[in-house]
RNA sequence: GGAAGCUUAGCUCAGCUGGGAGAGCAUCUGCCUUACAAGCAGAGGGUCAUAGGUUCGAGCCCUAUAGUUUCCACCA
């Protein structure tokens, strides 16, 4: 007596029961040594202080059909997962929940805070993994990786050290982009600009010689007390007689001197601009070529320094609103206009940033962008859709230096150690330093990396490497990464360069990119918004199978997909009739049926659905290979439910009925075509396809690991 | 300032290298027909944004325009 499957389709029932049996069968293990050619894929680890959202369901479904797919085609497929420990958003977390206690950083030292951090990871950093579990990712857990486990580390001294030997590493005063709420410094692709209603205040400065005053207008007076020059263009003859001159900064009554550089723009409001190098990149430029001052005003917290007593300690908006009101009252405001401007805002904060000069690690990027530019130029590394290309050449073309150096404390500390004595710098991978001309033991650097210095490792990180491994030799470089397109600058372009660089290879041969899930209106989903979808509670109405292939139908590479739940609905009811199509063949076959091929003599209407099927594997196949996804996932559901249900299955009734050889030849083609499509289907919906496939064969075989339909030609 | 995407049925979207205008949901009609009402049979509904062009033939290729979204750069 065969199994039987239950009367209603309810995924819970054995979604859970099935990722189980999977597990303890080692199907999702891949083997070194096998002789398959390999396949390989890392996942974009996600952070430990995250929950599993939508955009992480719709790529790791990605992930998860395409692993399948190869798996069941004859590869050895190495799905390698793993979590991020992302730096800023993990550090935030620890400082917020220290502040309810009324504790600080400080009060209790880096030891202390560390332990914490590694506390907090323990318990919730493989909450995100287990949520992943539940979408049925096929991901080999016997591999999972952390950035800040011993082998990332270790690659990442490797990197940092071997960059600064290289000379591709330095350290550097410069004017980089500060969070004054993170207390960090942060890489310009960190920031994000949006436009803010503002002024435009215009501004008197009186020349020295009382020959009157110079007008200006500047968006940010609280930075006048930093100012060290004022600027002009050096062909504006409005402005040619007073270059050299002098002139008195309002309420600082310091001297300052006009300059001539061929930054500023004439035709911009006034043509004459303040020079503040301490609080403007421009400004900063335009202060090294006149060997102007810097200035400091403001402290890391963006408040104005004790050397202004008027205005110390008022954070810079305070101040700003204090200055005018005594630039107005000493008569060195001319007017005020409204003003919209872009405004710098750090991505994880929302903070305005602020432009500030500190000594900060930075990669030197233009030489190592080169290759990297190459490898996607020849078609070496390819992005699908391919106009994302444009997007990665616009960045790697003009790649500036990457400020690399974090004022944090988790994540991977800087090698670098300082002697206090002589200056001396060691940039060493071991944990301490003796000062090599003193002798003297040396103070490491107290700042942390960027999180994604120890991402951009990560396809070959991940694969022991420095070290010389057989996962290296069998499965680097990778085959695909499936990632969205908002992270192709922080990310992917590293990665890259990365691999170029220390691998001589390429990290991955295409990338699959995709867009974002919006909630039903078209809106990002996010927490301020509370519109976020939990995929935790779809998986739990409808099942995982459905969400998954909701997520991949109707949907093409790299375009945003809205979140509606009648489409899950949708998907879910499509389920149900492969779940009552497989029902139906189940109770109409004889008792002791045996069905391993088709039989010699069929029908017309045998052939035709043999024939269509046979199509649809091959179209399938051809889809997949193109990462037409959702091109695959639409043919499926029309076969299925179109032809298979709708046709076919009805036509079988009336012989069905009559019973003896037209009816046993029926039955056949059913097991046959219902096996056929089953394995088509399983990379999208892995756990409905399972417990059919294990009903229906019922001799302990596991559809996961069979081989996928090519087209199969009757002989 | 530079670049890209999108505009197809009431709604959400597919449509791969140019040759049939499609799906889901919604609407309407009739069905609880023992696989499935999470269903079945059927119906209505689109100058594929606009204007030109290439072609035997254009939703698809080219040019321009409009609306919309996004990315990059950033001028005080």
């Amino acid at each position: 007596m065969k199994k039987e499957l239950a009367k209603t389709y309810e995924p819970k029932e054995f979604e859970d029961r099935i990722y189980k049996m999977w597990l303890d069968g080692g199907y999702f293990k891949a083997d070194v040594n096998s002789k398959k050619p390999p396949y390989s894929i890392v996942i974009p680890p996600p952070n430990i202080t995250g929950q599993l959202h939508m955009g992480h369901a719709l790529d790791n479904t990605l992930q998860d059909i395409l692993i399948r797919y190869k798996r069941m085609s004859g590869f050895e497929a190495l799905w390698v997962p793993g979590t991020d420990h992302a730096s800023i958003a993990t550090e935030a977390k620890i400082v917020e929940a220290m502040r309810k206690e009324g504790l600080t950083k400080d009060d209790i030292g880096r030891d202390k805070f560390l332990e914490r951090a590694w506390d907090w990871r323990k318990q919730y950093g493989g909450r995100i993994v287990s949520q992943l579990k539940k979408l049925g990712t096929s991901c080999d857990w016997s591999r999972e990786r952390f950035t800040m486990d011993e082998g990332c580390s270790k690659a990442v001294k490797e990197v940092f050290v071997s960059y600064y030997n290289k000379g591709l590493i330095y350290r550097g005063e410069r004017i980089i982009n500060w969070c004054p709420h993170c207390l960090t410094s942060i890489s310009n692709a960190e920031v994000n600009y949006e436009d803010q209603a503002g002024h435009f205040w215009h501004l008197k400065y009186p020349f020295k010689d009382g020959s009157g005053y110079l007008e200006l207008a500047t968006t940010r007076p609280e930075t006048l007390l930093g100012d060290t020059a004022v600027a002009v263009n050096p062909k504006d003859e409005r402005y040619k007689d007073i270059v050299g001159k002098t002139l008195i900064l309002p309420l600082v009554n310091r001297e300052i001197p006009v300059v001539a550089d061929s930054y500023v723009a004439m035709d911009f409001g006034t043509g004459v601009v303040k020079i503040t190098p301490a609080h403007d990149p421009n400004d900063f430029e335009v202060g090294r070529r006149h060997d102007l001052p810097v200035i400091n005003v403001l402290t890391e917290d963006a408040k104005i320094v004790d050397d202004y007593p008027a205005y110390a300690g008022m954070d810079r908006y305070e101040a700003r609103k204090k200055i005018v009101e005594d630039l107005e009252a000493g008569g060195f405001l001319a007017y005020t206009e409204e003003h919209e401007h872009n405004v710098g805002t750090c991505y994880r904060c929302g903070t305005t940033v602020e432009p500030r000069v500190s000594l900060q690690w930075f990669v030197k990027m233009a030489d190592l962008a080169k290759p990297a530019i190459k490898a996607v130029e020849s078609g070496d590394i390819k992005f699908v859709p391919e106009r994302f290309e444009k997007n990665y050449f616009n960045w790697m073309n003009d790649i500036r230096d990457w400020c690399i150096s974090r004022q944090l404390w988790w994540g991977h500390r800087i090698p670098a150690f300082y002697c206090d004595d002589c200056g001396e710098t060691v940039v060493t991978k071991e944990d301490s330093a003796v000062c090599p001309k003193c002798g003297k033991p040396m103070r490491q650097d107290p700042d942390t990396l960027d999180t994604w210095f120890s991402s951009a490792l990560w396809p070959f990180s991940v694969m022991g490497w420095p070290e010389k491994t057989p996962e290296l030799e069998k499965f680097y470089p990778t085959n695909t990464l499936v990632t969205g397109y908002d992270i192709i600058t922080f990310w992917v372009s590293r990665m890259i360069v990365a691999g170029m660089e220390y691998m001589g290879k390429k990290p991955f041969s295409t990338i699959l990119i995709h867009g974002l899930v919006r909630d039903a209106n078209g809106l990002k989903m996010s927490k301020s918004l509370g519109n976020g979808i939990d995929p935790l509670e779809v998986i739990d109405n409808y099942g995982a199978d459905a969400l998954r292939f909701m997520l991949a139908t109707g949907n093409a590479p790299g375009n945003d997909m809205r979140y509606i739940d009648d489409k899950v609905k949708a998907s879910r009811n499509f389920a149900n009739k492969l779940w009552n199509a497989s029902r139906f063949i189940m109770m109409n076959l004889p008792e002791d049926f045996k069905s391993d091929s088709l039989p010699e003599t069929l029908a017309p209407e045998d052939k035709w659905v043999v024939s269509k099927f046979n199509r649809l594997a091959k179209e399938v196949n051809e889809n997949l290979d193109k990462f037409e996804l959702g091109v695959a996932v639409a043919k499926l559901y029309d076969f299925i439910w179109d032809v298979f249900c709708d046709w076919y299955i009805e036509l079988t009734k009336p012989r069905i009925a009559a019973g003896g050889e037209t009816a046993l030849t029926a039955q056949h083609v059913l097991v046959w075509v219902m096996k056929g499509m089953l394995k088509l289907l399983h990379p999208f919906m892995p756990y409905i396809t399972e417990e059919i496939w294990q009903t229906l064969t019922d001799d302990g075989s596991v559809i996961m690991v069979q081989p996928f339909p090519v087209y199969e030609q009757r002989q």
